[in-house]
DNA sequence: TCCTTCTTCCATACGTTGTATGATTATGTA
DNA sequence: TACATAATCATACAACGTATGGAAGAAGGA
């Protein structure tokens, strides 16, 4: 069969139908949409009307691809770092929650994010400043600046990743959390139990965004008693 | 071509092949021994020497496999607890380094377990009893016990992806780290600029056990001042 | 201008994957 | 003894990532 409306061969100046930005836009617009299953090669090339083999052209492979889209999210991510003129604890709560929130902006694409370990390094690398800048206001020696910045990424990571699995899948925690309760052998988890009853289903409705204050609450008192050692 | 040794049909009473337990145990031992990505149907069945769909009677799909993994490393958990011998907060960071030694015995399992909801939901309900009866004797309320626990799991599962990523990978956290520091637009990050360049090569070759430690002292410290407000 | 090389596309094809379908043989119950 | 059910194997299919190679235009030097 001869060629039905497409041309082979390289495209007329100017008519280049590819480019590794248009690959990774589309390639995070089918994650977002349709989750990090959808994205196949031949998908990606169908919705940019090419064959699945001109993409190899601008990225190595499918790793590259998705590699991509984790820089790609945190490209654009300035933090937004209110200075000095605030305490040094809400300086790194605002960190945080900015971190929390590009996190959270493609929760697709979250566990394939904090799963690549260089991606993670990357992002951390460009994110950590207004975090250090609040630890180093705090008093903390350079090694104590480093083990709480850690510490408090390692929270938001598995914050996260928590989040983005409950919400890509629809999760209902409370409820969940009270059935598997109730099937435990009888005396098993007793403190358990009785807080679990005692919250019961409205206290125990997860409010992502007060579990993430709560968090941070309990990390910047920990971090302040650690200075004032 | 005929049946080469194998026999065909059902096989006579006690000498089945197969399994749920033997096909589980079979696959903990692929992804253990050559990761997660080894793990294939047929690979699964040549190593259990049966046809892959055989696998089917036993298991529905794949992701039932992946599953069946996830509960079978964490089904003979059992969590020592120290008991009121020991101050809380000592019984609170034994529980939680035992969850992350659990996390640790198959790394190559860990991303795995960490990403699907139900297992971690399954897990954490029965880790987590521990936590509670710490948290419960210093004294705080439900609603502080149940926020404290979430926040130290939460800790516990970013600490050990970043773990698990490292160690699966090879990686290496304090090269990688000065190369991205230095490779940083000169003024950009200069809290962080400084501190790297004071703790050098040596003060950042990231030991996990004393950064765990560093991460869990921070914690009680925060979740003790939370208990004395 | 012609020639060569490089770039960007397309077509075909290969090996691997998960698993649907259906045959074959034994078990267990009516 | 008949029959439903269970556990195995054989075959096959669609979808995946991507290797290979060809075609058409661009780009640069002679």
């Amino acid at each position: 069969m001869v060629n039905a409306g497409k041309r082979s061969g390289r495209p007329r100046a100017g008519e280049e139908r590819l480019s590794r930005g248009a690959i990774l836009t589309a390639a995070l617009r089918i994650v977002d949409d349709e989750g990090i299953d959808a994205l196949t090669m031949r998908r990606l090339a169908a919705t940019l009307e090419v064959n699945p083999m001109s993409l190899y052209h601008h990225l190595p492979n499918k790793a590259a691809v998705l590699a991509g889209l984790a820089e790609l999210v945190f490209a654009g991510l300035e933090q937004p770092d209110p200075g000095d003129s605030v305490p040094w604890d809400e300086q790194l709560k605002d960190a945080a929650r900015g971190y929390r929130n590009a996190l959270r902006a493609h929760p697709n694409l979250a566990l394939q994010v904090l799963s690549d370990t260089s991606a993670v390094s990357a992002v951390v690398v460009v994110v950590v400043e207004p975090f250090y800048r609040a630890l180093d206001r705090a008093g903390l020696s350079p090694r104590q600046i480093f083990e709480a910045a850690n510490t408090l990424v390692d929270f938001i990571h598995g914050f996260s990743l928590g989040e983005a699995s409950v919400r890509t899948e629809n999760f209902d925690l409370a409820p969940d959390l009270i059935t598997r309760v109730e099937q435990l052998p009888a005396g098993k988890a007793p403190v358990l139990a009785r807080v679990v009853g005692e919250l019961g289903p409205e206290g125990l409705a997860y409010d992502f965004d007060s579990g993430f204050e709560s968090g941070l609450a309990t990390l910047t008192a920990g971090i302040g008693a650690t200075r004032r050692r």
